[in-house]
DNA sequence: AATAAATTGATAATGATTATCACTATCAAT
DNA sequence: ATTGATAGTGATAATCATTATCAATTTATT
């Protein structure tokens, strides 16, 4: 692992607001300035090839999580946030899969709506 | 309706393979040699808004869908294809949305792995 | 230290989508 | 029928996110 891409994995593990790339430079120009967007792309796509974070595609751009493994997302249709959604039990839409299953590998869930922040200012 | 949003709206609603812009446009060609693509994108957005489509985000660019409603997608990580999958209970997963379920309008559902013709160049 | 290989930073290129703007079609009111 | 107001179009430029290129630098290997 170069220093870049292990400025980029901490950026992303100390992350919990599924940033998207530019945040994710933004973080990791923090703590080493010289670092480049080119090499923020590189190594964030080094590490969702490895299974060491993943990406999730929604409105306002593509996003990474430190989170592995299937598990759910909202996303705020008025600001673009994104955050995780516990306790929903995803193993349940599976059991109508049997035509394809043997084919799948994940599932993306992402809710979508209004988060409470954006509710309060009406 | 315009005579350009009618045709944008035929080639979405009949076409069951969740187009891309492109592809919607290609279609439209096919009846309106003269329409444009920056008119697709617009008229896509505005029946999009006006709920009469619906826009899903996966890999390989945003595609279109005709059929309203929540329901689960499966696309292929090889050839990106994307097909509608049926006999899925949606309606288990809200039930851990207590917390936040009084702002959530809609589900994304995508399940990711191989298709069955991807499966078979093997 | 010398060489090879991998990675970087800078930047150009790409691809998808949106914005702009002059022009055209529509249509109600004259 | 003609006008004027407005909405919508086609063409194209602009934008934004992402990827490709490549010389220079760093790292690993002999």
């Amino acid at each position: 692992m170069s220093k870049q891409k292990t400025v980029v994995y901490n950026a992303v593990m100390s992350s919990s607001d599924h940033p998207t790339a530019d945040m994710v430079l933004s973080r990791c120009k923090e703590v080493m300035p010289s670092i480049n967007l080119a090499t923020v792309y590189r190594n964030l796509n080094a590490l969702i090839k490895e299974g060491a974070i993943q990406k999730i595609m929604v409105d306002g751009g593509d996003r990474f999580d430190k989170t592995l493994g299937t598990h759910a997302h909202f996303q705020c249709r008025v600001c673009n946030v994104v955050f995780d959604v516990d306790g929903v039990d995803l193993s349940c839409i599976k059991e109508g899969l049997n035509g394809i299953a043997n084919q799948v590998e994940d599932v993306d869930v992402t809710f979508k709506g209004v988060c409470q922040s954006c509710l309060n200012l009406n």
